[in-house]
DNA sequence: CCTTCCCTTTACGTAAACGTAAGTTGGGTT
DNA sequence: AACCCAACTTACGTTTACGTAAAGGGAAGG
């Protein structure tokens, strides 16, 4: 078995963020990579924790609901209770997905709609000076 | 010709925001409504500029690339390299926007997976109770 | 052994996006 | 006229998400 390990540096490379990011996210608790020595030692596990946090913010999520999103993955094996409550953020955050799906598409329209634009008045330029 | 204006109430209900945010856009010089004395008076073109800032924000952008955004919407008549650098503009943002699809499909999925443990889970409490 | 790196911790600094308090103004009501 | 309410300005406070400087540890190379 090959235990693919990382230093902070690789992810930070990998992920085109800074240590300080990294380390930050640890104090957060978000994530608690192995030590050697002093030194982080990061697994895949580790790794994708990262990934997934990284994904929420560019969702536009703070960390604290990159956390909350994080958390809907590893069923904590909670009661009843916790369970539908889960299942009440899961719809939560779906229904918030599907609001920025949207948004981004109609944004991708209006994009469109410029671009045309765009391009109409670049035509109607080269047209006029030749 | 109907001219219907907003009062900063009016678009703060509506869009669910604080009149001090409106405010605060207006200083960063996103908005510009008219006045009425001491009073603003939001036209339609401003409520609809309101909208898109809500909407950029919505998608995780920074106030600075809301602005931007909007900005690709009118098209400033500029020169050939202006619009040049627009439709580099346009093809970035676009870029930028399907890559949060598919950050929001891939999460959409994930979160499919986790509502299933979580039912399975729930399931198999019912059948060990009973 | 000395220098060079990269890692580490600690701690103060900062930009963005408002929140909030304090005091003012102006229009409508009783 | 007195009062209320909402909007206004000014200005300082706050939270989030790091940036950055200072000071030190350890291993690797010359």
């Amino acid at each position: 078995m090959k235990q693919t390990t990382y230093s902070i540096r690789d992810l930070a490379t990998e992920f085109d963020v800074t240590p300080r990011s990294i380390r930050f996210y640890e104090d957060r608790g978000m994530l608690s990579p192995r030590r050697a020595g002093q030194q982080r030692v990061f697994d895949e596990s580790q790794r994708v924790r990262l990934k997934l946090i990284l994904r929420g913010k560019r969702l536009g999520f703070s960390l604290e609901e990159c956390q909350q999103l994080i958390n809907l993955y590893d069923p904590q094996t909670g009661n009843q209770v916790q369970l539908q409550s889960l299942l009440a953020k899961i719809a939560e955050r779906r229904a918030q997905l599907c609001r920025q799906r949207e948004d981004i598409d109609t944004t991708l329209r209006e994009l469109d709609q410029a671009e045309t634009r765009c391009r109409a008045s670049l035509d109607t330029r080269q047209s006029n000076t030749h």
